[in-house]
DNA sequence: ACATGGTTTGACCAGATGGTATAACATGTT
DNA sequence: AACATGTTATACCATCTGGTCAAACCATGT
């Protein structure tokens, strides 16, 4: 760990690094504090409890996903754009965050309550918002077909992000080794997007 | 729990139902003894250590989802009843074994080991083989699109799961209640298939 | 009645774990 | 120097948890 930087930043960037691979129950509190080159009593010290680590590590990460999919997508962007936009983003994000993201849905699912209290304090509508309107758009203008713009949404994100969280599954249901699974990860990008534009654009060349 | 059945069947829905809502360091012996209605030495009597238990667990979910999934698409079945029926599978597996199907993809990530043990002593190809052979053959008549089976596949399963998988930060992000979003997931099973065929199909009516 | 073998359990243990008390250390201020 | 303040670490504690053990229980056969 770098000890130029804060001792509370380095705690938290140990706690990130060991809840995300072990889960809330299984982190281990001396385990943070060796990762972070800091005895368990100043760990205590800066964050009274693990639960109230575990939710400030939480709400950090959380923010710091949400800052990174806030997507370029302008309003001049062709429908095309945006769909291709999205696709990449969301697989470059899930790609790079895949042990946090992953966490997320599973540690969260257990806490609930955490969750729920952190989405409380953020302005959803600022990361689906504007891409659910020009769905929208679209849909009233007929370029595209008529879907309900949240249902596209979901099928761009699940075909993006889903072959990525289920990798160790989907591994071996394939029979595929590590090599030719992140090759087929590697080629996904734009079969998914002209699977998308050829499932809903209604002018096809 | 039902005291007609066995103590050790007992055992075993107990410790699935506990293994799923805790996982597997949350999870304590004691609890599942107790909802096993059983002295915690009796379940050391039975299964000889949590881990242990824990291997039978996996296994036997595992098998019981794959029986579940053995699809029930048959030659004759036209293209588009199969992808009907595979949405259908997928979608009515994952909502009914909800829950169960998460506890995978989460802890099976921690203990990579212990999916690999059992994913080998599977016929896996059975579960996709047959469906991925089928649309090789219908890409090679040209009545589908240029697309890697796998790649279909995966698209198709995409779609299908993750919304039910990632329920509980869709929910908060669409800022949808939770009627909204079953309502939503009670739509899209039709509304995937006509995507996926809408993507796929050739010659379109 | 007795023996036998599987089953069940209360009591217990060793180790791990979150958390704390206490004192030492550093740094700056008066 | 003396004091105040913020930080770090050693030693410790109460509790929890997986796991064990010896004794009791129960069914069956003889």
């Amino acid at each position: 760990m770098d000890s130029k930087i804060g001792a509370e930043e380095r705690i938290m960037q140990a706690a990130i690094a060991v809840f995300c691979l072990r889960g809330y129950d299984g982190a281990r509190m001396q385990e943070i504090a060796d990762s972070a080159d800091i005895s368990k009593a100043s760990l205590h010290y800066y964050f009274r409890s693990k639960e109230n680590l575990f939710r400030k590590t939480v709400r950090e990460l959380f923010s710091s996903i949400i800052r990174n999919i806030r997507s370029r997508i302008s309003e001049d962007d062709s429908i095309e754009e945006v769909i291709g936009k999205l696709v990449n983003g969301y697989v470059d994000m899930f790609t790079a965050h895949r042990r946090q993201a992953f966490y997320f849905l599973t540690e969260l699912m257990k806490h609930e309550e955490v969750l729920s209290e952190i989405m409380a304090g953020l302005d959803t509508s600022a990361f689906t918002g504007g891409i659910l309107e020009r769905f929208r758009k679209e849909r009233e203008a007929g370029t595209i077909i008529d879907i309900e713009p949240v249902d596209l949404l979901i099928n761009i994100i699940g075909m993006s992000v889903f072959p990525i969280m289920a990798e160790p599954m989907l591994k071996r249901a394939l029979n595929l080794s590590e090599a030719e699974f992140s090759n087929l990860l590697a080629k996904r990008k734009p079969i998914v997007i002209n699977f998308v534009l050829a499932a809903v654009l209604r002018d096809k060349p």
